[in-house]
DNA sequence: AACTATTTATAAGA
DNA sequence: TTCTTATAAATAGTT
């Protein structure tokens, strides 16, 4: 897009690579609010730039309220605990991490 | 954008609003995986459709994962729980959900 | 499910 | 970093 067209792989130089996720980072912002708008749904939004701080967006409020759609809907809550595999390992997440 | 441009409010004509829904979920999953590779970044997304019908997207597979990545930044897992009020609030959604 | 006229997003540059 | 602009990409209406 715009000047050149941009190989589909990781921005090599680092400047670059801020700028780009600045920009975009705006821009998918932008769809998933017209999408949300045009479309009356709840669309949920987590992203994580180079240097790992994190950007949310959710069209109703809270990323929490999509997140307990999310839930709901993959029947991973159940009798108000976390069952799943991956949210029982969500116990071990911060000793585990290697971030 | 196309042959015209789409006021941006709710598209009234159901089946339109399907359409479009369809196009731009798949939009807003192609421009998640570019910002996912081009800035080497976790990008996670959520869309529930019209329908209810709900979609998915996580750059490193799981969406949990980059769940976990955000309960971890926001402080809301602690100590193997989920303290937060939102989170409190699940154990009662099931209970108290409109849809 | 494809097409295409247009609008929109954005890579470089200023 | 904010603005510009040439160009690539997304998509609304059509077929």
């Amino acid at each position: 897009m715009g000047r050149n067209k941009l190989p589909m792989k990781k921005i090599d130089n680092p400047s670059r690579r801020k700028i780009t996720y600045s920009k975009r980072r705006d821009g998918i912002i932008k769809k998933a609010t017209e999408l949300s708008v045009l479309c009356d749904t709840d669309v949920g939004l987590l992203m994580f730039s180079p240097n790992g701080r994190l950007t949310t967006f959710a069209s109703n409020g809270r990323i929490e309220d999509v997140f307990l759609r999310y839930f709901d809907q993959s029947n991973v809550l159940e009798a108000g605990r976390f069952r799943s595999n991956s949210m029982k390992s969500a116990r071990n997440y911060k000793r585990d991490k290697k971030r």
